[in-house]
DNA sequence: TCCGGATTTGACCAGACGGTCAGCGCCACG
DNA sequence: CGTGGCGCTGACCGTCTGGTCAAATCCGGA
């Protein structure tokens, strides 16, 4: 037959087998996910992450067929835990409250998973080469039905009127900006600041007020 | 004497004399823009960057003695510009209207000028290694003033209480994010939605209701 | 214990990369 | 109408990069 090469871990299709593959191939995305996210798809070198993981070069390419199917797995992997929180918003629950959970949520994997953030981020400036079919086909749906269950809640008072997909896009930008910045916001506030436990009580102000019912009656 | 390359125009430091020498340099950093915000800054290749500029190779070496070098010119022009607009913001101006002023200022220059917005935020995931220096100095320097600014606003009572730096975050993080996130915000929205349109209004609203006074009295 | 497939690696390759260099034209200025 | 220096280039170099390969080693099941 032509099946030359059986004994060859058949990339992200085919679920992992022993536990040595198991075990290195979450190595492999650890090292993937530090490297990555410090320098870029293309500023990432294999060498890099081989080191990082303590494997050899070759050995990584025994696990993954190229350099740009780790970037892939880990973006897919990366898109399911990132919008765990978004999927959690739940229609029966206090408008207000689901919204604000939502952004301490958001907030708190800015805080603990920045590397998956710079990860993600820089897959967005260099146009979402890999994600781009994930961005308009599940990424759209998810937020087209949440955004519809936001403006239900403005339609029945419950909270101020706005757009919803802007309303979600700021919960984007403002929770991701402490992550992907975190450089910048460190050095303007100066040592002694705490970032995060600010932002916190910030975030949690801004849209309290952005979303008050019946602003200023 | 040593002095063996006395033709070589020595970098920034020295001004370009001829018109020759400023077109070329001027060419070169357009050319670096394209490249350096599409690609970050280990992603583009000099090859790329003189083929944009329609200059060879070497005669981009001519003018800048490095890659690097064309990539930190390019940031320090560019915080300038960026600036300009927080150093307009007046303190003899209404409070709201200044920064409205400043919100939509910004968010114009994520529409016409979205390369530097990218370039820069590229910067800042690296870790900002090119212009660490000029965050905690000049940056720092201004963001200050204006918060204390703000801050007098604030304790005029002439817009609501809020912490200036994170304010001032905020406006960065939701204005830029249009411009970085391009990619994602569109296929969200889906076709025949202007992001930038939607994105004023919106923003518009989002800081009229953050700063109004005496909120729900 | 032994065996066949799973795992690992040193050595290697072809292309791309940033940068150098010697020299060639060309143009402004005397 | 020379000519000196500015502007420019083809050819080249050493290094790095993603990826390959044959061979060595490991390991679990019979």
């Amino acid at each position: 037959m032509t099946q030359s090469k059986p004994s060859k871990p058949v990339g992200a299709a085919q679920r992992p087998q022993t536990r040595i593959q198991k075990r290195n191939r979450e190595t492999i995305l650890e090292a993937g996910l530090e490297v990555f996210s410090a320098f870029g798809f293309r500023g990432a070198t294999l060498d890099q992450i081989a080191k990082a993981a303590g494997l050899s070069k070759p050995n990584l390419l025994y696990y993954f067929p190229s350099k740009e199917a780790i970037h892939i797995e880990l973006l897919s992997e990366l898109m399911d835990d990132w919008l765990a929180p978004l999927r959690a918003m739940d229609a029966a629950g206090e408008p207000r409250e689901e919204i604000l959970r939502y952004v301490r949520r958001k907030l708190e994997m800015s805080q603990e998973m920045p590397r998956e953030s710079r990860l993600f981020a820089n897959e967005m400036l260099q146009g979402a080469p890999h994600v781009l079919a994930g961005l308009s086909g599940d990424l759209k749906a998810l937020v087209d039905a949440k955004a519809a269950m936001i403006r239900g809640w403005s339609e029945e008072g419950r909270i101020a009127p706005v757009d919803p997909y802007h309303l979600i896009f700021s919960i984007w930008a403002l929770t991701q900006h402490y992550a992907d910045f975190d450089v910048q916001v460190r050095a303007i506030l100066g040592p002694g600041h705490d970032p995060f436990i600010e932002a916190e009580s910030y975030l949690e102000m801004l849209f309290t007020r952005l979303l008050a019912p019946d602003p200023g009656r």
